[in-house]
DNA sequence: TATGAATGAGCGTTCATTCAT
DNA sequence: AATGAATGAACGCTCATTCAT
């Protein structure tokens, strides 16, 4: 039953996107997600509070697939400057290659309402936790300038890529995201490096 | 009568940031913008052709004042550096010193539907315009590395110092976004240098 | 299933058909026809399309019975005589019998905007070639004139009957519209009669 | 002054009727009228109770006219059957030879409220007095059947001829009115004749 | 007389959520 | 657990009319 609860609840989660991302947020109904997931209006309502904790749901398991994935990522990495790199690949190539998911995080998702994004301010935050300990695993490996203000950095950094993916998918997806990597990089290297 | 047209549109403008501001942009009915400037509903149709008019009159007006600010600023300054400088300046206290426009601009009015945020987003692009003119220049002049992508550049640029103040504002701007100045342009700079 | 939903439909009709007669066209709002039909404002849009949509199902479904009465009256008619003075009796003692749907057929529905007249003209229309069938079958049976002109005369009978109801309408019913059948049809017979 | 006020009467009447059948009845708004009038909206309201008191005006004004020329040429008809012919004759040619006249008479002027509608009735009234007139001389003359009755008969005339000459205008004006005087009299004097 | 800026009442429609089955 | 018919609150916009100038 538990198993079977989560894949209906999977299954709501995966409409939802699909919905958001052919539609639009403002034409992503709850009936038709409903009826995209194949189940009716009304049982939605035994697997989410309410519309808003569909999005949410949409934006944690989804974001949280990709924050794993840093995680592995950068902790194996041999060290913070490979970290970053590593980093910004992942961040720009996952969203590259799934461009609904990209187009709903970047895009849709963000026109909702305050608590909305105050939810995804939390994955988000999860994510900016990690950029954090690379810079901090950088200034003790002595690599990055010792003087760097972390808390400030983790902003520019992820603000800076998040920019670049957001502008990549305005400009109608003309140009490779994942050719961005090195000038990013090097841009984000030097400006750290001691 | 010309400047008193222009005034009951200011007056309309001026009440749309401050319901937003107060009430958010889902709350900003027109009949409360109406009601806050002190006029009748209709007369708002006077003036705008509709709500979405208003909100992006809102946005050009404030961010038109902004961008011209940036400007002057740049063009007066004596080197592509403090040209730099001067921008993350600017735009950290100028929207440290107007909360509310800070809160609209950053939070509220990204809730908006597409056509706005188009309209928006040709705002933000005159602004990243004019960073990429001042990465040309940093370049001609020598002081910025001459393999910079200024293309990719403009955008990391502007989405740190987005980031940043965005971050600030959902903090509940419990510290000084000024005094990020320096370490936002410290490491602009280290990424910009030759 | 089928037969409730029909039921709410045929609900729908009639509070409207009643709303019409009772305030007029320009106070029948949909928040009043879904009043007097007991049921919530949205409920009306799982029936119908839009406001307009109602209108033209009350016309279509009242008119309908109104025409399928005429056809199986006037097709046992043993001549095209008495076709004719059925098709006139039928005509004004059902109008005069139903005099809500009289009203709102004759007085509140032609204040309707265009793309309803013409919905009302296509049950109309139906109407006026079932007279025309009436004037062929009497030019073939010999007993109308041969040089009759089906095309125009049909009008001119719709015409002459539709003006008599409206006008004892207006004049506050004052007067038996079913004693007019009788001066109508020697003034029409005498007019076709070969 | 008077003839002034006549003058700007008149030319509010014209423009109403020039922006009803340009524009049609619900697309008529009062600063449309006055645009066109050449005059303010407020302008309006020294010569006119309200917005339906434009719409009255011109349907008497123009229907005026009209009904003069028919007076004029009944009582100088020799024979009541004559009469009739010209009656007809003049209704269709006149409304066939000024369309914007009829489009706004047959189509858009029914559009409108009761109020509107009673005031219409009166002219018209005056115009089926007139059959009426006819038909007494016809029955008087001995031309016209003694036992017509002439109350009904006038309706089933006018009600007659409204119809040719709205399905005339319905149709798109595919056809001659005109030609349709000879039908239409036949068959009315088939149905009078003694 | 004439203006035209300002007024504000009025309404069709959508859609997240509920609940009887 | 699942259904889906029913709910009803909420809101942008139009336009006839007014009135200060």
């Amino acid at each position: 039953m538990t198993s079977k609860k989560k894949e209906k609840y999977q299954l709501i989660v995966e409409a939802a996107l699909k919905v958001i991302a052919e539609h639009g947020y403002h034409n992503a109904q709850v009936s038709r997600i409903a009826k995209e997931a194949g189940v009716a209006d009304g049982t939605i309502y035994l697997y989410f509070k309410n519309k808003e904790d569909i999005l949410i749901s949409v934006f944690r398991e989804k974001l949280g697939e990709l924050i794993g994935r840093f995680h592995s990522s950068i902790s194996e990495s041999p060290t913070a400057e490979e970290a970053i790199r590593r980093m910004c690949r992942i961040h720009y190539s996952e969203l590259e290659n799934n461009v609904p998911l990209a187009y709903v995080t970047q895009i849709e998702l963000r026109q909702s309402n305050l608590e909305l994004r105050h939810a995804i301010g939390d994955v988000v935050k999860t994510y900016i936790h990690l950029i954090e300990q690379v810079l901090r695993r950088g200034v003790e490996e002595g690599s990055f300038r010792p003087d760097l203000d972390v808390k400030l950095t983790r902003l520019l950094l992820f603000g800076a890529m998040d920019e670049a993916v957001t502008s990549w998918l305005i400009s109608g997806r003309k140009y490779s995201l994942s050719d961005q990597v090195e000038g990013t990089v090097e841009f984000f290297l030097r400006g750290l490096k001691a």
